[in-house]
DNA sequence: TACGAGGAATTAG
DNA sequence: CTAATTCCTCGTA
């Protein structure tokens, strides 16, 4: 399970080892172990032990207290809430920049539901943060349906898990365990190189699911079925620290569980989605009238869009595609513009794997191994930034990638054919400023010594520099293709980020105000719009221009004006600013 | 004078 | 078609 970053239940992974979950080759996991899955993962080193000691402690509380729904219910009248066995009775901090959305009003009543649902009847319009802590999570599934009687043990046995697809069963809650894992890897962090990471962990998500092989044809019902068997699942122990490799690697690339979760303060529980709102596919164009309400519940609340007429939006996809801005507008006053644009770049991300995939077929050549490795991309935004990510990331592993073994140490977790490289403390020190195919300069402060003019050309050659080998400079490990937006196809807001996430490099020209609100101010608005003309081969290029794009923005969703109006100051919107 | 805001037309991909 | 560019006017500090 891919929970989206800064989730509330992020923190749950902290009681999990980062260490010790990346120290086991995935093919040596024993997810239907009694022993492993009624034990805690040993620490490593001296913070994983106190780590793991809390873990064990809340682990053991965890086991008395929690009850859990059996299975997700959708009640039409409003928002049905189950529990979760992934969501349970964890604390958490939120962090600091989810402090932007105290002042957010998400739309949605959650009614409760009589039989095996909590009670949440809060409206979570007037709440504090608490409330407003929203879970997004979503879900790649298999195209390999586990069938009941498949044991997981024969994957441990033949360690073939392509061939054997692993079996969710009631006592080994692997999906939550590589839930775990991933909350690990998407821990929210003041350190915005952490944010970067977890984001960047997603695209390597994305890129292990790219290289699966094509997903067979599976009937929605089915996933359903398998969305019930796993929603039935006991409480996560954390303890079998499987990776989520291992959980794409059961899913297919085709579906996405895309839910939305919420936080009831009262029970201090997130709430998982409703039944419906499960198995996106990702071409909208398939989207059930049930899968557009769930979309449109996630969009609608990421970009906290207000007050939402969800009903008239009652259609399926096929529908919803064909609607114009217009129509969006007019449906939806508030957001309707928003919404709109999150759905094209759903689309555009679909037409763009659909064509991808369509050359790749045409050019596969039929014995070369698929080695494919872990891609370094920008941070996405938000999820249709994901998924775009994850489409550029699928046609960058249309073609095989060297992977060099030699420095394949734990932070590699081997699957079948395809590897994983996922970033662990241990290793996170020299991935600094690697992570993002922008935020790679790799010269030093040297250059303030230089007059700007060399600077800039430094500049220059470095952005060609990184372009052309952020593959090489992935994890340290790997050789991969970034999908990078290098070269002239580059959007202003990304350009900006990339200059953004570069203090060393560019903090005289434009840095953060405030990070996590998104606000930036443009020190230098002639060098940047130098900078970005350079980028887009704009000679012309000028403040007065570039800040005209920027207003653009304001239209799109990207960018918002600021509270209090300064100069050269501005602020992306929530998606973007992560 | 520099910048913010936005309309309108044009261009590039 | 969309994003960005270009040019423009008007207002503000």
């Amino acid at each position: 399970m891919l929970v989206y970053p800064h989730s509330p239940s992020d923190s749950m992974a902290q009681l999990v080892p980062c260490s010790s979950v990346f120290a086991q080759p995935l093919m040596q996991q024993q997810p239907n172990s009694s022993v492993a899955s009624s034990s805690i993962q040993q620490p490593t080193t001296l913070a994983d032990f106190n780590t793991h000691q809390s873990h064990h402690q809340q682990h053991q509380q965890h086991q008395q207290t929690n009850t859990f729904l059996e299975v997700p219910c959708y009640n039409a009248g409003g928002q049905t809430v189950p529990s979760s066995p992934t969501f349970s009775t964890w604390n958490y901090s939120p962090p600091s920049y989810w402090s932007d959305y105290n002042n957010r009003s998400p739309p949605m009543i959650i009614k409760s539901e009589p039989v095996g649902c909590h009670q949440v009847d809060e409206t979570v319009a007037d709440s504090s943060l608490e409330e407003l802590l929203d879970d997004y999570t979503f879900d790649y599934y298999s195209s390999d349906i586990p069938s009941s009687s498949e044991s997981v043990e024969s994957n441990n046995n033949n360690n073939n898990i392509s061939s054997k697809p692993i079996t969710i069963k009631q006592e080994e809650p692997s999906i939550s365990q590589g839930h775990a894992l991933l909350r690990q890897c998407l821990r929210p962090s003041s350190d915005d190189y952490q944010q970067r990471c977890h984001l960047q962990f997603l695209n390597q998500i994305g890129s292990a699911i790219a290289a699966l092989p094509p997903p067979h044809q599976v009937q929605q019902q089915q996933h359903q079925e398998i969305m019930m068997s796993i929603k039935t699942e006991k409480p996560a122990t954390s303890s079998l620290l499987i990776g989520p490799t291992e959980i794409i690697q059961t899913r297919p690339k085709d579906w996405l569980l895309f839910s939305v979760s919420s936080w009831n303060r009262s029970t201090r529980k997130c709430v998982p989605p409703a039944r419906s709102s499960a198995f996106l596919p990702v071409n909208p164009s398939q989207w059930s009238v049930d899968d557009v309400r769930a979309w449109l519940l996630w969009t609608s609340r990421q970009c906290a869009l207000g007050p939402f007429p969800l009903e008239r939006f009652h259609m399926e996809g096929a529908v919803l595609v064909a609607l114009t801005e217009e129509e969006f507008r007019s449906r939806a006053p508030q957001g309707g513009d928003t919404l709109y644009a999150k759905l094209d770049i759903w689309r555009s991300a679909w037409n763009q794997r659909s064509a991808a995939a369509a050359a790749a077929k045409a050019a596969a050549a039929p014995t070369a191994p698929m080695v494919p490795t872990i891609q370094v991309d920008e941070p996405c935004a938000d999820m249709s930034d994901l998924l775009a990510c994850w489409i550029n990331t699928t046609q960058d592993l249309q073609q095989p990638q060297q992977c060099s073994s030699s420095n394949n140490n734990n932070n590699m977790l081997s699957v079948g054919q395809h590897m994983l490289a996922v970033p662990s403390p241990a290793s996170t020190s020299s991935l600094r400023g690697a992570l993002s195919p922008y935020s790679d300069h790799t010269h030093s402060g040297s250059e303030d010594m230089a007059s700007e003019m060399e600077e800039i050309e430094d500049e220059e050659d470095d952005e060609e520099r990184a372009g052309s080998s952020a593959s090489c400079r992935t994890t340290g490990q790997t050789a991969t293709a970034a999908p990078s937006p290098n070269g002239s196809h580059i959007h202003l807001w990304q350009f900006l980020k990339e200059l953004l996430s570069q203090p060393t490099v560019h903090g005289s020209a434009i840095r953060w105000l405030d990070r996590q609100r998104g606000v930036f101010k443009i020190e230098d608005s002639v060098r940047v719009a130098k900078l970005w003309g350079k980028r887009k081969n704009r000679p012309a290029m000028n403040y007065d221009k570039l800040s005209r794009s920027i207003r653009q923005y304001y239209r799109k969703g990207i960018m918002k004006k600021t509270e209090r109006s300064q100069r050269l100051v501005y602020q992306f919107c929530q998606p973007y600013a992560l």
